[in-house]
DNA sequence: GTCTATACGGCGATAGAC
DNA sequence: GTCTATCGCCGTATAGAC
């Protein structure tokens, strides 16, 4: 129970922050330095350059873009439980790092061959997803639907309001708690809208 | 009918492309300079510093921001089919100038005060999609909703899936082609996906 | 209006004392 | 491990010839 940091963490800690907040190109060492409470040369030190640092954020960044979803899929229950499952958790998540999935988009448009390739290897739970869709539409629980439309919605609905906050707070001329309160009744609105999008047809009430 | 350029019109078509593509930090006075074929003075000369040539491009992508989409909801017809046009009109815009809302959302971020001030002036559309909402709920055409939050829906679905492109594309290990005819089936997709969620409550059926 | 040359500062990175 | 000093480069911006 060690509450002094090593130089490395309070490194590690001030990269993160200066990094999410300004992207790769806009972060200067100096601020990084400043923010850790230690010398610039004291970063060349631990982590050789700026680009292996930036490195070293963006491998934690991107384990942490798809937290346990799979398992969620995997499990046991109805489809809408497990939706209803992936939409809280993934709230969650942007909710707790909102810069994470802004600084992604924005690697991925400026510096694509460094975050494209590492991103290979952090794909989304489509499998896992697909066969949970397959088998609530064989038990008549849901239409038959695409599982890549059906995670682009997810991921839009759930992403987006956070990624565009400063934006949408202007437009609607909210303050941070009345923005924060309009998002928690978008949890269970994002799982009514998908699940209504994929009721199956109902010739009977049609 | 003059197919040849100005200067300065040169010089804001490739500070558009520039901006755009790496952001106000990201871009580099040279690298503009280069794509209009100039001198890196004559920027300079024609505006004065790097932070007045960024307001004029950012000016003209706010005016972008939203078409003629109040006209829309304020014209004849169900709300089914105004939403279906809001869609069409909205896919469109952002599928020519994709770098746009990705540009505004980081600008949003890292430069607040700049942005924000302008972006006062260019609110969407939310007291005639409200009246037109309000109108339809009357009708008996959809249930009572918050406008907020529908727009919020649609502005997710559309810009999303172009703000992450690079990122999806990955992600579901889809071709340019392929990627493309994904978001043409999504028009249709959006709509259906909002009006189904806008259907009225219908006891009998329940 | 367009060019070359240059001033000036800030950046990432390193050397070297302690 | 931590600091100060400094190098070399590249960024914006300007001066001045044509």
């Amino acid at each position: 129970m060690e509450t002094v940091l090593t130089t490395e963490q309070r490194i590690l800690e001030a990269a993160r922050k200066v990094f999410f907040a300004k992207g790769f190109g806009g972060a200067r060492m100096q601020e990084i330095a400043d923010e850790a409470g230690i010398n610039k040369a004291m970063l060349h030190y631990y982590f050789r350059s700026k680009d292996q640092l930036f490195d070293v954020i963006l491998e934690e960044a991107l384990g942490r873009l798809w937290p346990t979803v799979g398992e969620i899929f995997m499990g046991e229950g109805t489809l809408a439980e497990k939706i209803g499952g992936f939409v809280d958790l993934y709230v969650e998540m942007v909710q707790e790092r909102p810069y994470i999935p802004l600084f992604i988009m924005n690697e991925a448009q400026s510096n694509p061959a460094k975050l494209l390739a590492r991103l290979g290897e952090c794909r989304p739970p489509l499998q896992q997803m697909a066969t949970a869709m397959q088998q609530a539409a064989a038990r008549g629980e849901i239409r038959a639907a695409d599982p890549r439309q059906t995670l682009m919605h997810l991921m839009s609905l759930v992403v987006f309001p956070f990624v565009a906050r400063p934006v949408l707070k202007m437009f609607f001329g909210l303050t941070e708690d009345q923005f924060i309160s309009l998002a928690r009744e978008r949890k269970r609105e994002i799982t009514c809208l998908i699940m209504n999008d994929l009721k199956p047809d109902t010739p009977v009430n049609n």
